[in-house]
DNA sequence: CTTGACCTTTACGTTAACGTCAACTTAATC
DNA sequence: GATTAAGTTGACGTTAACGTAAAGGTCAAG
């Protein structure tokens, strides 16, 4: 069986997303990793990398670091204070609003896209029909 | 019936959309928007107001405005030449393939929101079942 | 005719998200 | 053990997307 890695440099995470180790420690800074350290190296987990994951796909989204760091805490499951556990639930309802939202703009912008394609592929098909009837 | 308006200030557009007038002017220099002139007083048509719509679109989905620029000239269908019309269609799918990916983001965030919700509702069951039986 | 509500251009300021050195330490390799 | 590759912490630079303030033009209402 192929094994793998159970813990990386900074140097791994950069390569395997195309980022730059600076990007990476920037992250850091904004609180949205926290690696373990060995000496002053940092060494990044799995969970680490899973975080990681979720913020470049935040960034996908057009979300800024302050609003991902928002989502990403609610994947830290509180410690079960009534309190902190509705306010959760009403930050999850929000984030999926948001998603919905976008979910709704993507639908229309590719029937757009759609409609958009297909009248450039009439006037191909006239282009071409026009050509070949000038050629006979 | 009631009238709709067929051309707007730029202070119409900036309440309606909540930009600042600021914001307008921008996207004109950014040539996202080319309204007409009443003397040196910007007119903004129905299709300026669409155009606009177009933009804050783009922006919910986290596009720059040069992003936004490049989807926004689709909608404006080429003069019929081949190459022109090759290329749009090939522009299309590149913006079709950004849209997929996104949506595909934004399906698994919304899996796991609910996940994460559940989680969240199973502890937040408990609380109140174990409070009721110690009130008991 | 002046007041107030809009509009104009010009220009400098601000913030997020990094890029880009520099100066240095640690780890791996020949 | 010297070299080289990778990592560290500052600290200043850059760009996009506006904010903000200055200085002024236009036009209807009182």
């Amino acid at each position: 069986m192929s094994e793998s890695p159970t813990e990386f440099s900074i140097g791994d995470l950069a390569r395997e997303f195309d980022l730059t180790t600076r990007t990476i420690r920037y992250y850091e800074d904004k609180l949205l990793l926290k690696p373990e350290r060995r000496g002053k190296q940092r060494i990044y987990s799995k969970a680490d990398r899973t975080r990681l994951k979720l913020i470049l796909r935040g960034k996908r989204l057009g979300w800024n670091l302050d609003e991902i760091f928002e989502v990403i805490q609610l994947y830290n499951s509180p410690d079960g204070e009534k309190r902190q556990l509705e306010l959760m639930v009403k930050k999850i309802g929000h984030s999926r609003t948001t998603l919905l939202d976008q979910q709704e703009d993507i639908k229309m912008a590719l029937q757009e896209l759609d409609e958009i394609e297909e009248r450039c592929s009439v006037q191909l098909q006239q282009l071409i029909t026009h050509a070949n009837t000038q050629e006979v």
